[in-house]
RNA sequence: GCCCCCAUCGUCUAGUGGUCUAGGACGUCAGCCUUUCAAGCUGGAAACAGCGAUUCGAAUUCGCUUGGGGGCACCA
């Protein structure tokens, strides 16, 4: 079957490509791929009303950037174009007129008010709405009248008033509905744009589409597609429904629950490999224990018979750890190339730019395992840049180990003096930091291995513990009380940087 | 209200009649490592919605109930 799957995923611009409809187009180009079939992008611009300025382009950006190549569509053309729908009204103008002609569908003179009133009645009343087919007998003489009265008909489905439509979806198996429960359809607007059943029926003949994987949302309207197949003597291709991806109270996913656009996650810092990754085992999985996997792998194992019926939650943390693995994966300087520009963004303004690449290059490695998303790099790594260090006087001393009972009595503000009780050993503080201050201006060389030399019998010698020394030092150093390793963060700092920071410590404590 | 879909740990899932005292991962808890934070390692708690039926045997098959979701526009 390899050459004969056409898949496309078919977005409408109308706003910025939420996640769930990426996860659909990246469950279609892996099925592509997969069987070396072809990747087709339609854009369902049918609707003048909703449309969104630069949502196309947001949505094509989205693609690319999660590396989801198209072999036909915006941009690259193709032999079944135009790919936009509204370049395709002609098209969908003359199938909607041979229905007519056939007797499958008729004129309509409803009016919108009548419509909704009609609706308001129903929903009132308890019935399911939906269109009385009030227009579907008119007579010749009903139908003149109305037509001079100036009103532009729209074009409805006759749908059958009995009977069955079945379909075998690959996901669900036999999925079966009752003609009578549903109404006649739009099939044209009066603006003269079709709706989407007819459109998306009408170009996925036209483009020759084997396989149509949509979200789960549309399972309801495939009868009607169905039928529309029928009455156009068209093939219908295969179909199958996607799971959805569920907010974490299980509803559709939607902006209340997060970010939902795929450009927002790319913008905070996620890795395109990452969030492929991802979404892709949301609603599919390749076996109990394989999670980690790339585009070649995910392509490699792709199949529709793994894919589950379940709706799936979008679980931020479980993304967040996962960008972590990735993030951890890759090379310095890769990271580097990555971060530079978050470091730009994120960096107060008083730090000078550029930035440099040589000093971020020192810096990464010292940050690459505490990072789950690029733009944290900035506030994990502030203090590597800033000239003046923000913190609490009494952080000196809780990096010395105060309690934390004694912490929550403290509760000093930036900038006060903390004037408190001291903990155990606290005293030694000032002490400490000038010892460390002449040992470290002494010191030949300033690297890592040297301050540890130096700092760890310090300890000992002040009858400190290494890790009440070390966090005073840190603090006193970094401006916090969790930072990169000490004696590596201070080589990076460089002996000059931290004399004075150690200075301006002491100074707090006076 | 009507139609359709779905139902395994909090979450993502494995499981296609016996190998399940239900496996993995995230999260969570405890411990180890350790100069803090991470990362890493080890261990723990944590699920087959309920009820019937089929069967020697059911998480796996069928039915019902319950629960959840989606759809019912001149939106996609």
């Amino acid at each position: 079957m390899s050459d004969l799957v056409r898949v496309r995923f078919a977005p409408s611009p109308t706003g910025m490509p939420h996640v769930g409809n990426i996860r659909t187009a990246l469950f279609n180009w892996l099925f592509a791929r997969h069987h070396g079939g072809s990747f087709i992008v339609r854009i369902e611009d049918t609707d003048v009303t909703r449309r969104v300025e630069g949502a196309v382009e947001a949505i094509l950006d989205s693609l690319r950037w999660l590396g989801l190549d198209w072999d036909e569509g915006p941009e690259v053309g193709g032999d079944y174009g135009p790919y936009l729908q509204s370049q395709r009204l002609e098209i969908y103008r003359a199938a909607a007129e041979r229905l007519v002609k056939q007797g499958d569908a008729y004129l309509c003179y409803c009016p919108l008010e009548r419509l909704e009133e009609m609706r308001r009645e129903q929903v009132k009343k308890k019935q399911p709405p939906g269109y009385d087919r009030r227009c579907r007998a008119l007579t010749e003489k009903e139908r003149a009248e109305l037509e001079a009265q100036g009103i532009t008909p729209v074009v409805r489905f006759k749908t059958p008033l009995e009977g069955q439509i079945r379909f075998q979806d690959l996901i669900r198996g036999e999925v079966v509905f009752e003609a009578a429960t549903i109404d006649d359809f739009v099939l044209l607007k009066s603006d003269g744009y079709p709706t989407y059943h007819l459109a998306n029926v009408v170009d996925d003949h036209l483009m020759k589409i084997s396989h149509v994987l949509r979200a789960d949302e549309w399972l309801s309207s495939t009868p009607r597609h169905i039928l529309l197949y029928k009455a156009l003597g068209y093939e219908p291709p295969e179909f199958a429904h996607l799971p959805m991806i569920l907010g974490s109270d299980r509803s559709k996913l939607s902006k209340r629950h997060g970010a939902t656009s795929v450009i927002e996650y790319r913008d905070k810092g996620y890795l395109p490999e990452a969030v492929v990754n991802f979404l892709a085992l949301l609603g599919w999985s390749l076996d109990d224990k394989t999670e980690i996997m790339g585009r070649d792998e995910l392509v490699r194992n792709f199949s529709i018979e793994r894919i589950s019926k379940t709706g799936a939650i979008f679980s931020q943390e479980k993304l967040g750890w996962m960008n972590g693995v990735y993030m951890r994966r890759l090379s310095t300087e890769e990271l580097v190339e990555q971060v530079v520009p978050f470091l730009d963004s994120g960096l107060p303004q008083t730090v000078k730019r550029p930035i440099s690449r040589d000093y971020v290059r020192l810096i990464v490695p010292l940050t690459q395992e505490r990072m789950r998303i690029l733009s944290e790099v900035s506030e994990l790594a502030d203090f590597f840049f800033v000239d003046e260090l923000d913190y609490r006087s009494v952080d000196l001393y809780l990096g010395m180990g105060l309690g934390a009972d004694e912490q929550r009595l403290l509760e000093v503000k930036p900038g006060e003096r903390y004037t408190g009780p001291l903990p155990y050993g606290a005293e030694k503080a000032p002490i400490a930091l000038r010892t460390a201050l002449e040992k470290l201006q002494a010191l030949p060389s300033f690297d890592a291995p040297s301050l540890e030399s130096v700092l760890r019998p310090l300890a000992a010698e002040l009858g400190l513990k290494t890790g009440e020394l070390f966090g005073l030092l840190r603090v006193a150093v970094t401006g916090r009380t969790a930072a990169p390793p000490l004696f590596q963060t201070m080589a990076v700092l460089g002996r000059e940087r931290c004399l004075r920071r150690i200075g301006a410590a002491l100074a707090r404590l006076k």
